[in-house]
DNA sequence: TGCGTTTTTGACAATCATTCTCATTGTCGC
DNA sequence: GCGACAATGAGAATGATTGTCAAAAACGCA
């Protein structure tokens, strides 16, 4: 049952999403994603490039980030449960475990009756760079 | 210098809203606080009740969430830095203190040069009425 | 209580990221 | 090469939130 029946196919276009988020560094829309690819010359249509995120999101391939007020952020990350430290100016990220706040979120959710647990956790700073 | 040259006025429209902050539990969207008011025969426009939420929110009386791929959510909580820990069947509320992750994230943003130090946190899980 | 000034309201239009539609194109196992 | 079917993409649709602006309401003051 591990098989699921769905043939994903390889694209141009798939590709090419998949090579820019393996180069560039820190988070990005779809919109900036969109356009640097039209600068590289690689033609891949909007919702194409939507599709793709979305796509690599559901299979854990990227991390999707939410800032208030703006679009989705996606980046390519490690393996594993983590999250981030990123700066608010020039959007520098650093990928951070808590293993403490782990359990400490998955104990308190026990001992409120509360099942099936998951959470959100982003640190926000400048960074060193930024700070100067 | 803490008085602000700005007259805020007493509305029927603010008081509805805030009272039925005060007595609702759980968080909940503008269009459900509009609803709710229209079903109370309270007579609110829905741009006012973004409004007024916002600026509630703005003067830190009451706390928004932006659960993923939802909309914006309001509650009436408790003064001083504190997370959530939210039902997401029913949207039922627990604050939640947690002073270990709090210095962690500082002292991980400390770690790597970033200051100016802030962060976001939600705990999300099916609470023990809705867990049937 | 009546006035004038200033804020607030709210119906409606506008915004804008994201999703949907669906005819066309591209993949890939055979 | 063929054919079934996933993938693409231009444009329309969605939907929460924000902007607009004339009319209504508050409130300091007389
Ligand atoms: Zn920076
Ligand atoms: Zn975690
Ligand atoms: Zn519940
Ligand atoms: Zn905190």
């Amino acid at each position: 049952m591990t098989e699921s029946g769905t043939a994903v196919r390889n694209t141009r276009q798939r590709s090419a999403v998949s090579a820019l988020l393996a180069e560039v560094d820190g988070f990005h829309s779809a919109q900036d994603l969109h356009a640097m690819l039209r600068d590289r010359g690689e033609r891949v249509g909007l919702t194409t490039v939507y599709r793709t995120l979305q796509g690599l999101a559901d299979a854990g391939e990227i991390d999707v980030m939410r800032p208030p007020g703006g679009e989705h952020l996606y980046r390519r990350c490690s393996e594993g449960h983590h999250h981030h430290l990123v700066c608010r100016a020039c959007g520098r990220t650093v990928e951070v475990a808590g293993p403490t706040v782990e359990s400490w979120a998955e104990r308190v959710a026990r001992q409120h009756g509360y099942v099936d647990v998951s959470h959100t956790l982003e640190i926000f700073g400048t960074c060193p760079s930024c700070t100067g």
